[in-house]
DNA sequence: CTCATGTGTCTACGATGTAGACAGGAGCTA
DNA sequence: TAGCTCCTGTCTACATCGTAGACACATGAG
């Protein structure tokens, strides 16, 4: 139980049985899938690391793929798009967009492809949507054209997370990387070298707003 | 190599000798997936469905990883990069190649998330990419940040029929698409009822292309 | 002829997703 | 208070899965 420094003359909280949630749930599934990887995590194992029978899950979610789906949501959550710069020039809020989820998802790389491979239709994710394209509409930019750019961001983002991500998980197997002067070091390696996993990530980002750029004006 | 574009689905014919092959399994894993889809397939069907025991996939592939890496390279052979532009300028190369890896993926709906969560290290797979690097480098732009256009280029590819496919496949399920002049049809609705799902592509393998072209001037 | 090697088969084990029956408590109604 | 009905968590059952390991048979070398 966590320390609950409370104001005097408050009274303290009935003791609670605790009960689970699809939110908790789904919370608790999206942190044991960081912890043991993806391939490791199986239904069972989540209702026991919450302390509960190994079948409750089902009690919240139909399947397997209901329980991800809440992962999913959990994860666009955790991109806070309130804190949005919402008021600047769109573009600099559509930037701050893609390095918040990308940021998000690398910060659970075991768990991008679970992101990235379902569509995400939660409210909070729609209404997102929504404003985005009332406020690119508000800025000259017609809403059939603004879900283009936006579909093109979006994609790039979630295809470089996931990029990232599998290239880091899987490095320790067999990275027979060319060392400098071994015949196979080619042109290949040596750009390989001379370049981070993810320092186009910002030019990608750049390069789309700034070719769709022109077709905006 | 063959470059062996088949209509998915179809089991192949196995080698004459009634011989189990690396390549075969891989290319009829490949058509089970596409056949009843990613969730349902495992190793003993692939050995079954190609007639023989059910665990003889495992003499020639480790575990499924090492045998979706064989389903990876699969899809890659089929892009047929020797039939590419190789000759023209690198922004056509570099459109092809992506219209070609887009069409591939989609071409096996269910496959693209197990090429698209791995890092696909195959021979002929670095060899395009020193060919492609090469010759960007011939057209006077610098390894570095060749590669840092192919990575982006790719990453939007894969991101892109990913999105699609997965679209696609969980259509059925719950679409619950608001239809105009009900109270959800917002202008994210409006806006996509007035694009397809992937009218946006091409556009932003232009603006990503565009966008570097400035700086690589 | 003998024997090692390669290739396919068979059995075994623990774990998984999911369905369904079961149990106990909370709260409502009479 | 007595009874009833959900809600929620538990438990059992079943087919299937990934994988390890022993086994069998055919082939080619010596």
């Amino acid at each position: 139980m966590t320390a609950d420094p409370r104001s005097p003359g408050t009274l303290p909280e009935p003791p609670t049985r605790p009960t689970l949630t699809r939110e908790y749930l789904a919370v608790a599934a999206l942190a044991l899938i960081d912890a043991h990887g993806l391939r490791k995590f199986s239904m069972r194992k989540l209702g026991t690391a919450v302390g509960f029978d190994p079948m409750a899950v089902y009690r919240y979610y139909d399947d397997q793929e209901a329980l991800f789906d809440g992962v999913a949501e959990a994860l666009f959550t955790e991109i806070d798009v309130d804190t949005l710069p919402w008021d600047g020039p769109w573009q600099d809020l559509a930037r701050e967009y893609c390095l918040r989820l990308r940021d998000t998802l690398l910060r659970h790389p075991h768990a991008v492809q679970v992101f990235a491979t379902r569509p995400v239709r939660s409210p909070v994710s729609i209404d997102t949507g929504v404003k985005m394209l009332t406020k690119l509409h508000a800025d000259g930019i017609a809403p059939a054209q603004a879900l283009r750019i936006a579909r093109c961001l979006r994609e790039f983002t979630i295809g470089h997370a996931l990029a990232i991500a599998v290239t880091r998980l899987g490095a320790e197997r067999r990275s027979r990387k060319p060392r400098p002067g071994s015949p196979d070091y080619n042109v290949l390696a040596e750009a390989a070298d001379a370049t981070t996993l993810d320092d186009h990530f910002e030019m990608g980002v750049t390069a789309i707003l700034r070719g769709f750029q022109h077709s905006a004006d």
